[in-house]
DNA sequence: CTGAAAGCGCTAACAC
DNA sequence: GTGTTAGCGCTTTCAG
């Protein structure tokens, strides 16, 4: 690797002279900056990022982001919500925990020792003590968990709200028999959702039918089909995601019946690729997960700097309207 | 921050002693380590990075990710590939460039200024100058281009093969006015998938019909609602990606046509959230794009370390089918 | 306008 | 066993 001493043989000047030449810092003559510079370019230098990071005060901002599956389109936009946060002036360390629980604790724990200034975990299922215990070292923001440490700011959304949106708007299209093809009970979202559900289900009068399923479009197609099977027939289904509302739709053309005239649908995440793409095109809870992330990246970035003014963040979901639960009049 | 120093000093033992206890190198009495390492976790001291690096010859890789958009799935599971390949050993620092070519060139030209070892750019619609450019700073893995630089190596899928087994099949399935709806002329990968299509129909005795048009959802749409609006008719159609095959079966669904029966549809990426969550189901032209990014990450990491052996890496698609193009019989 | 010297926090020979 | 010393490559006073 060429370096200042280098360019300073070259051309003769102190390194000093051409630390200054190269960063524009110091005064000097015209002539003096334009040989240093050429010189520079002619042998190739490239400073030195971590002896720049060293000697200087001002270090660039270093983020780490944990996700647990970068290919998961919720992550993909929390992650690129995270990188309009930092725009020019700070760097992005990706870590894909590959959704194993064991190496995202070990993310969790060793994200410290590689630079980086602080971390956002994005939907951890890790205990709280992890969480507390490298909060001391390093700033955290976290999705989808509260957490009453001192470095840490939670990010999280009103799954409850969503879920009762979507069901009251069942509601007002005229269903009167909505099934909640819900998640598994281990998971907070899923509690929350299925509370939301059932709030607007009783405040409507109607009863409440909750299958506790899964997140994969099988689940959702199995679980139809087997509901439509056995004769209990439902006019109106709110679903867990987008993913299982699908399987759901498949299983309910599959027995002859309409969406959304025979059975409304509505699912969550808002996934666009997914509802736009389907036939009917599938009405979903919106969740704003990008801009999710741009708050999460700006809310670490002031963490790190010490003016960290909030603890906890609540975004509010919103209903997309589509064909899936669209009737007439 | 908490140094060695303070250790050192809290403890009694000199700074060399401490940095050896930390990192368990040198010989010394189990209760000197034990001392330091108590009085460490209590300050809560956290090693400089920075001064790590510089101080120890053998540094962590860093390396660069550039993607125009990791929402897009092909970056995404690209970008997993990468992680894969990084393993504990290795730091991806992603970039994103918003899809701005003005920012990617920016991306491109000033990586190598973040401490980053090596650079692998998805998908780069910049000019051969700035890579080869870049090139002479830091090595550089490319994907969908060729370079003849020292430091390149690229990593190609071959287009015109899948183009060309998409095509192939949908002859076998008895198709006999087959419609390619394309990319625009100026993406390389749009011209070599045509290049496959025109090859395959004409060996088969078929005429070729090309449908430029782009690459969404409603381009296919639009695209094959136009085609039938006059009367046009195709009992197959290769498309350019996923989506505008979702769309022309939207288009062939509306004008009461059936999927495969009356047309087989074909995709391409094999986006498998997508395809198999359709009905029909959709086949697709897979590409290895996750296998792809793990062996950008390999290759990123040999040209780091010297032994760089490959030039140019060619990967061949494969055609899942599904029911979208199977006709019985 | 230019250079000498100190120091960022850590590692690694080499002495004691 | 433990401490001394000399850097890693750069920035930054402070002299000249």
């Amino acid at each position: 690797m060429v370096k200042l001493r280098d360019i300073a043989e070259e051309t003769g000047y102190s390194i000093s002279t051409v630390s200054k030449a190269l960063s524009g810092k110091g005064r000097m003559s015209e002539e003096t900056r334009n040989t240093i510079l050429s010189v520079a370019k002619q042998l190739g230098y490239t400073p030195d990022f971590y002896a720049k990071s060293m000697a200087s005060k001002t270090k660039i901002l270093v983020i780490g982001l944990i996700v647990p599956d970068i290919t998961n389109p919720f992550f993909a936009y929390l992650t690129r919500g995270v990188e309009r946060a930092c725009g020019e002036s700070c760097l992005l360390v990706l870590m894909d925990s590959f959704r194993s629980l064991h190496r995202e604790e070990q993310l969790i724990r060793t994200a410290r020792f590689y630079g980086v200034n602080g971390v956002i975990v994005g939907n951890s299922r890790v205990n709280d003590e992890l969480i507390n215990e490298i909060s001391k070292y390093v700033p955290v923001v976290i999705f989808d968990k509260e957490c009453k440490c001192e470095n840490v700011v939670s990010i999280v959304m009103d799954n409850y709200y969503g879920a009762y949106l979507a069901t009251k708007h069942l509601v007002e299209n005229g269903c009167k028999n909505i099934v909640h093809f819900g998640g598994t009970q281990e998971l907070y979202v899923s509690i929350q959702r299925a509370h939301g559900y059932e709030t607007a289900v009783k405040e409507s009068g109607l009863e409440s039918h909750i299958a506790r399923i899964g997140y994969t479009f099988d689940d959702g197609y199995k679980a139809a089909k087997k509901l439509l099977s056995v004769g209990k027939t439902f006019d109106g289904a709110f679903c867990m995601n987008d993913l299982v509302a699908l399987g759901v739709m498949k299983a309910i053309k599959e027995e002859g019946l309409k969406v959304p005239e025979d059975v409304a649908v509505v699912g969550f995440d808002d996934d666009k690729q997914l509802c736009e793409v389907t036939v009917p095109s599938l009405s979903s809870v919106r969740q704003p997960v990008e801009m999710m992330g741009e708050t999460a990246g700006k809310a670490i970035i002031e963490l790190i700097n010490g003016h960290s003014n909030a603890k906890k963040i609540i975004f509010s979901p919103s209903l997309i309207v589509r064909d899936s639960s669209l009737r007439g009049g």
